[in-house]
RNA sequence: GGGCGCUUAGCGCAGCUGGUUUAGAGCAUCUGCCCUACAAGCAGAGGGUCGGCGGUUCGAAUCCGUCAGCGCCCACCA
C-alpha cells in the first residue's frame, strides 16, 4: 500500500460496488421507513457548492440511518424549473436566430425537451461523484407522467373546493419573460434613485400649481388623479379642484384620501391605477378608470391614451420605459414644470429569475387561496410536531403565514404544467380573455369534447414542487397505495432558508391537504455557502469553486469533510480550499492508521499490562463519545458529531492508544490486542462511514474477510454494548487515570522539548507512587519510585502529585527557580479567589453543599500544590 | 417601519435550565523534530478582562435592562 490515499480509484470501484448490489435501493418491508426526498435541482443545472453541502448533510443522515438497521429510501429527482429552463431554452433558440414567438407551443415544446433530455440529469451524475445514496431506480421528474397527473388533479381538486380561483389583479410582472410572478418571487433592492417633483397648473386657479413628488415620472401618461389627505393643511386650498397632467394635458381630478401620508413629500400624490398596487386600490375605492401605459415587455404605449391628447405623448410611444423617463423629465424640465429633483432611497423589487425590475401590472391570474392552508400548517410548526432546526426560522414560518396573501400560481409561460382550464371557443371569441365568464370555465384533468380552448399559461414551478413528498410515491393519485403508507412521512428535509415560503412551508400544506400528515419530521435548514470573504458564491463574482475539480484534488469524502466540519445548522459557510485540504489529510490518516494495523504481526502471548490498560481505556473511551455522538446527531449537531469522531481518531487513537499498544520494531503484537485495535478500528470506520462512504467502506473490506455485497452501511451487529461497557467504569476512574498518566507522560515530553533532549535519550522519572508502565514506553523514561528527588531536577505536577525528572548537566537552575515562582504565583492567586468565596458567609449558607464542597477541595488541592512548589523551590535554592 | 438573530482567541465556532481547579476544541501562528504508519506528519507552546454600560445574585460568558455594531426576514409611504 502506498503512502498516500489515492481516491479516485477508489472512488469509482466502491460506488460500482453499491450500484451492483442495489444498496442504495429501497421496498417497503417490515423495517422502520427513513425516506428523505432530495429538493430537486434544477434539470439543466449543474453542481455548485450549496448543492454539495446540501446533499452530504443528507447523505450523512441516510447512511447513517440504514447502519441503525431502517429502511433508508432517498428519492432524487430533479425540478422543470419553469422560468429558468423556458429562459435558457430562449437563450439557444435566440442563437440560432430563432424568436420564441415565432415557433408554436408544440414547436417550443420539442425544443425545450430537447434541452431537457440533452442537458437534464447531469447534476444526477455528479451527485454520484460526490457518494450520494440515492435510489436512483426512483429517479423523478416534476413534468414527468406521475408528477404530472398529480399537479393537475391537485389543481383541478382545489378548483373544486374553491381554494384556486381566477381574477384580474394586480400582480408582479416580469416585462423580460413577459410572465405574472409569485410576491416571493420579487427581490426589492435598495436603490439610490431620484425623487422627481413635478408641477401640475390647477384648473380653477391659472398660474398656481399642485407639486407632486414621484419616482416614476413616466407613469404619469395613466394619472387618473391626484390625491390629498383631507386633513392635510397645506392642501386645503387644493380641494375640488382639478389639474392638468404636465406634458400630457389630461384634467384629472383631486380626490382625498387618508392614505396619503401628511408630511411626507409635498402631500400629493399622483394616483396611477394601471401602474402602482396602492393606486390600484385607491382607483377601486374612488371607481377610477385605469389607462394602462405599458406593452407587456414594458415599453411605452400611447394608444390607450386618449385621441385628444395623442398630439401631446405620441413621441414617447415604443420607448423603453427608464429612456421614456428620462425623456419625459427633460422635456417637463423644458416647459419648467419640474420643481426639482431630489436624490431618494427607495426600494425597487426585481424578478427573482431575470434580475428585470418588476412592473405592478393588472393582469387575469389564477390564485389560490392560502388562508386555508395558513390555517392548517401554522399548528404543527409551532407546537414541534414538525421540528425546524435551528428553531429560529419558526418565527420566520410564522411571520409568514400569519400574514398569507393569495398566491398567484399561474405564469405566462409554455415550459410547465399547462393550466387545466378551458373555455368555449365560441363564446371566447365574443368575450375575449378578460371578460369570459367564470362560470363558463371548465377546470377539468382531460380535454372537454368540443370546440373548447385550453387556457394558454403554465402553472408555478412550486406549485409541483409542493406536492413532492407525496407524488414521489404517487400519493396523489392513490392516496392509499402501500408505498405511501410506508414511506410517508418522510423523515428529513434537508433545504436552505431561502426556499421556507417558496417550498418548505408549502409542502406542509400540501402535506395536510392531501395526506392529513405533515410531509416531514425534521427539517434542517443549511447556512448560504460563502468565500473566505463572506461573499455569496456566484457565477458572476466566479468565486465558486467547481465541486468536480475539487472532488478531483481532494478526493470526495475530503471535500465532504471539508463543508461538514464548519457547518453547524443554519450557519454560514466561509468556504476555504484549506476545508477540502484538512479533509483530505484526515483521509491520509486513517489510510496511514490501516497500513500501521496491517502491517503488524501477531503472536499469541499473554497481553502485557501496559496493553490491557489501553484495551480498557479505549474500550471505555469509544464507547463514551459513541454514545456522545448519538446524542449530538439526534440534534442535528452534525459537525460537531464529526468533529469528535475526528478528534477521537487522531488524538486518542492514533497519537495515543496505537503508540501505547505499538510493538518494538519487528516485534510481533500480542493476537488479543490486535483483535481489539481492529474493533476499535472497525468501529470507528462505522462512526465515520456517513460522513466519508468512500475511504471507510474501503478499508472496511480489507480488515476483514467481507461476502459479497456486505457493506459497512449495513445494521451494527457487532457484539458491543456501549451502555455495559461504560457502566465498567462508572465513576470514569479508570479513565481519569488514564487521563492523568497522559500528563505526566506530557511533563516529560514538555521537559524534553525546553532542553532540547532528544526523543531517542532514555531519562528518569521519580514518582511518589507506582505508575503505569506506558509512562515508561511513551515517555521513554525508567521509573524510580519514591526516591528522593536530586537537587538538579526539573518538576511539574499532576493533580496534586509531583513528579520530577533529574537532569544534572541539563538544568538551568534560575530558570527552574523561575517557573516555579511563576507557578507558585498563579497557585497563590488561585487558592485567593478560592478562599474569598469560602470565607464569604453568604456563600457557604446560600450555594448548593456540593458547591462549598468543591470549593474546599479546590482550596485543599491549591494548599498541597503551594507546599509542593516551596519545598521544590527551597531545593533548588540549596 | 415591523420582526428575528448575532457579537467568546488571528479566523469561523461550541459553551443546554447561572457555580465542575478561575473560559473550550478545530484551523491558523510559533518552537523543535524526516523518530521505519502518516512532513497531507510527530512532539510541544503561545493566544481571549466572553461588544460597552448598568442591574439581579453569595456567585454571570450564561438571567434582566440599556447602548453600540453586524446580519437575516417581512412590509404598498408615493
Amino acid at each position: 500500500m502506498e503512502s498516500k490515499y489515492n481516491p479516485t480509484e477508489i472512488e469509482a470501484r466502491r460506488y460500482q460496488y453499491w450500484l451492483d448490489h442495489k444498496l442504495f435501493h429501497s421496498t417497503p418491508d417490515g423495517r422502520e421507513a427513513f425516506t428523505v426526498v432530495i429538493p430537486p435541482p434544477n434539470v439543466t443545472g449543474v453542481l455548485h457548492m450549496g448543492h454539495v453541502l446540501n446533499e452530504t448533510i443528507q447523505d450523512v443522515l441516510v447512511r447513517r440511518a440504514r447502519q441503525q438497521g431502517k429502511n433508508a429510501c432517498w428519492v432524487p429527482g430533479t425540478d422543470h424549473a419553469s422560468i429558468a429552463t423556458e429562459a435558457k431554452v430562449i437563450g439557444r433558440l435566440e442563437e440560432q436566430g430563432i424568436h420564441k414567438h415565432d415557433l408554436t407551443r408544440e414547436e417550443f415544446l420539442k425544443h425545450a425537451w430537447d434541452w431537457t433530455e440533452e442537458h437534464g440529469g447531469i447534476i444526477l451524475k455528479q451527485l454520484r461523484k460526490l457518494g450520494c445514496s440515492c435510489d436512483w431506480d426512483r429517479t423523478a421528474f416534476t413534468m414527468d407522467e406521475t408528477r404530472s397527473k398529480a399537479v393537475i388533479k391537485v389543481f383541478c381538486d382545489l378548483y373544486k373546493k374553491g381554494l384556486i380561483y381566477r381574477g384580474l389583479r394586480m400582480v408582479n410582472w416580469d416585462p423580460k419573460f413577459q410572465t405574472a410572478l409569485s410576491d416571493e418571487e420579487v427581490i426589492h433592492q435598495d436603490e439610490h434613485s431620484k425623487f422627481y417633483y413635478l408641477r401640475y397648473q390647477v384648473v380653477e386657479e391659472p398660474g398656481k400649481y399642485a407639486v407632486v413628488a414621484t419616482t416614476r415620472p413616466e407613469t404619469i401618461f395613466g394619472d387618473i388623479a391626484v390625491c390629498i389627505n383631507p386633513k392635510e393643511e397645506k392642501n386645503q386650498w387644493l380641494k375640488g379642484k382639478h389639474v392638468v397632467v404636465p406634458g400630457v394635458g389630461r384634467v384629472i381630478p383631486i380626490i382625498e384620501d387618508r392614505y396619503v401620508e401628511i408630511g411626507f413629500g409635498t402631500g400629493c400624490l399622483k394616483v396611477t391605477p394601471a401602474h402602482d398596487m396602492n393606486d390600484y386600490a385607491l382607483g377601486q375605492k374612488y371607481n377610477l378608470k385605469t389607462i394602462d401605459i405599458f406593452t407587456p415587455d414594458a415599453h411605452l404605449n400611447m394608444d390607450t391614451v386618449e385621441e385628444e391628447l395623442q398630439a401631446n405623448v405620441r413621441k414617447y410611444h415604443g420607448m423603453d420605459r427608464f429612456d421614456c423617463r428620462k425623456a419625459i423629465v427633460e422635456d417637463l424640465k423644458a416647459m419648467d414644470l419640474v420643481e426639482k429633483i431630489e436624490d431618494y432611497e427607495n426600494k425597487v423589487g426585481y424578478s427573482q429569475r431575470s434580475n428585470a425590475v418588476v412592473e405592478p401590472r393588472l393582469s387575469l391570474q389564477w390564485f389560490i387561496r392560502m388562508q386555508h392552508f395558513a390555517d392548517i400548517a401554522l399548528g404543527p410548526v409551532m407546537n414541534d410536531d414538525i421540528v425546524f432546526y435551528p428553531s429560529k426560522y419558526k418565527n420566520t414560518y410564522r411571520n409568514w403565514l400569519e400574514n398569507i396573501k393569495d398566491w398567484c400560481i399561474s405564469r405566462q409561460l409554455w415550459w410547465g404544467h399547462r393550466i387545466p382550464a378551458y373555455y368555449d371557443a365560441d363564446l371566447l371569441a365574443e368575450t375575449g380573455w378578460d371578460k369570459y365568464p367564470d362560470d363558463k370555465i371548465i377546470v377539468s384533468e382531460t380535454a372537454p369534447e368540443g370546440n373548447y380552448v385550453q387556457d394558454e399559461g403554465a402553472l408555478d414551478t412550486w406549485f409541483s414542487s409542493w406536492l413532492w413528498p407525496i407524488s414521489l410515491f404517487d400519493g396523489i393519485e392513490h392516496p392509499d397505495n402501500d408505498e405511501i403508507k410506508y414511506y410517508y412521512p418522510t423523515a428529513d428535509l434537508v433545504t436552505g432558508p431561502d426556499i421556507i415560503f417558496f417550498w418548505v412551508a408549502r409542502m406542509i400544506m400540501a402535506g395536510y391537504e392531501y395526506q392529513g400528515k405533515m410531509p416531514f419530521k425534521h427539517v434542517y435548514f443549511t447556512g448560504i455557502v460563502r468565500d473566505k470573504l463572506g461573499r455569496k458564491m456566484s457565477k458572476s463574482l466566479g468565486n465558486s469553486p467547481d465541486p468536480l475539480v475539487l472532488i478531483d484534488q481532494y478526493g470526495a469524502d475530503g471535500v465532504r469533510l471539508g463543508i461538514l466540519l464548519s457547518a453547524p445548522a443554519g450557519n454560514d459557510i466561509l468556504y476555504d480550499d484549506a476545508l477540502c485540504e484538512q479533509g483530505r489529510n484526515f483521509c491520509n490518516k486513517i489510510w496511514n492508521c490501516f497500513r500501521l494495523i496491517k502491517g503488524w504481526e501477531t503472536a499469541d502471548t499473554e497481553a502485557s499490562m501496559g496493553d490491557r490498560e489501553a484495551v480498557t481505556w479505549f474500550t471505555l473511551l469509544l464507547a463514551k463519545t459513541e454514545k456522545e455522538i448519538d446524542d449530538l446527531m439526534s440534534k442535528y449537531r452534525l459537525s460537531e458529531a464529526l468533529m469528535l469522531i475526528y478528534k477521537l481518531f487522531t488524538d486518542e487513537f492514533s497519537s495515543w492508544y496505537l503508540e501505547m499498544i505499538k510493538p518494538a520494531y519487528g516485534q510481533p503484537i500480542c493476537q488479543k490486542t490486535y483483535d481489539s485495535t481492529l474493533i476499535f478500528f472497525e468501529r470507528m470506520l462505522r462512526l465515520l462511514h456517513p460522513f466519508m462512504p468512500f475511504i471507510t467502506e474501503e478499508l472496511w473490506h480489507n480488515i476483514a474477510e467481507r461476502e459479497d455485497g456486505a457493506t459497512i452501511m449495513s445494521a451494527d451487529t457487532m457484539d458491543w454494548n456501549a451502555d455495559e461497557l461504560i457502566a465498567m467504569d462508572p465513576k470514569g476512574e479508570f479513565l481519569q487515570k488514564i487521563e492523568d498518566m497522559k500528563q505526566v507522560i506530557t511533563g516529560v515530553r514538555n521537559i524534553r522539548a525546553s532542553k532540547n533532549i532528544a526523543p531517542k535519550e532514555q531519562m528518569t522519572l521519580i514518582a511518589p507512587v507506582e505508575v503505569s508502565e506506558l509512562v515508561r514506553k511513551l515517555a521513554n523514561c525508567t521509573i524510580e519510585v519514591g526516591k528522593e528527588k536530586p537537587a538538579t531536577a526539573a518538576s511539574f505536577i499532576v493533580g496534586t502529585t509531583e513528579y520530577s525528572v533529574p537532569l544534572d548537566q541539563f538544568i538551568n537552575v534560575d530558570e527552574e527557580l523561575q517557573k516555579l515562582q511563576a507557578d507558585l504565583e498563579h497557585q497563590e492567586k488561585f487558592l485567593k479567589g478560592v478562599m474569598a468565596k469560602l470565607q464569604n458567609e453568604r456563600f457557604v449558607q446560600n450555594a448548593k453543599p456540593e458547591i462549598v464542597e468543591l470549593e474546599r477541595k479546590k482550596q485543599h488541592d491549591a494548599e498541597q500544590r503551594i507546599k509542593t512548589i516551596q519545598e521544590s523551590i527551597a531545593a533548588l535554592k540549596k
